[in-house]
DNA sequence: AGTTAAATATTGGATGACCGATAGATATAA
DNA sequence: TTATATCTATCGGTCATCCAATATTTAACT
């Protein structure tokens, strides 16, 4: 019946805090509008985040000046500016770091 | 002069609401006292949480029966509850699922 | 006993993430 | 033109994370 996704939010720890990463990095491979960046963030996280979540926080980035919005008809293109490419790839460095043992680890069953 | 550690937590994202997913992880290595956990955090994060927010977060998950602590002279030896256990397998796969991508692609420079 | 240091704990408050409900804007179809 | 669907946007509110400041407990040392 639930016919959505392979996967769900864990109740222990519902991993809050990473949408804004998570826009960022999805605007590193090519801009985007709003709807696709929720799509895609459903295919890897399991949920869509509601326009209630997305906009606002598309809009605080905005006002970040971490990305950028270009209106093409109904759609809103965003991608990233400089500051935002920089910002993006630093968080990914410490993502990294600070992760990335759970991946190495988890990996190797 | 800061020669705490090597990384930070960015600016563009801080990823707040990761730290009970680390504690928990943390736990599956072995049971360990609130400071030696704050310790282990700033080690991979590069900040160690401070008192104000470890104990609260040991707290909460000690009401939410994730783990427990056994008080050991000065210190409290936390560890998982057969729940807490479940919970940080579950949150892992997850984690994999959702953020793999991102670390796989970041891995080959 | 008194002192010191480490570990634990609480409180108050700020911030951010997030969603439900609602509404406006735009393109396309009837 | 009207209807419909899609995309965008805002508002109000809840909840969790997090920290600074402060206090308490415990062990070890003098």
């Amino acid at each position: 019946m639930n016919n959505t996704t392979e996967c769900c939010p864990p109740e222990c720890c519902d991993m809050r805090g990473m949408l804004s990463f998570f826009i960022l990095w999805l605007l590193t491979k090519e801009p985007m509008h709003g709807q696709k960046i929720a799509t895609e963030i459903a295919r890897r996280r399991g949920t869509k985040p509601t326009p209630g979540t997305i906009y606002p926080a598309l809009k605080d980035l905005n006002e970040r000046e971490l990305i950028k919005g270009e209106k093409q008809g109904k759609k809103v293109i965003y991608s990233l500016t400089d500051e935002g490419r920089e910002g993006i790839e630093e968080a990914c460095e410490y993502f990294c770091k600070a992760f990335g043992e759970i991946f190495e680890e988890y990996k190797s069953r």
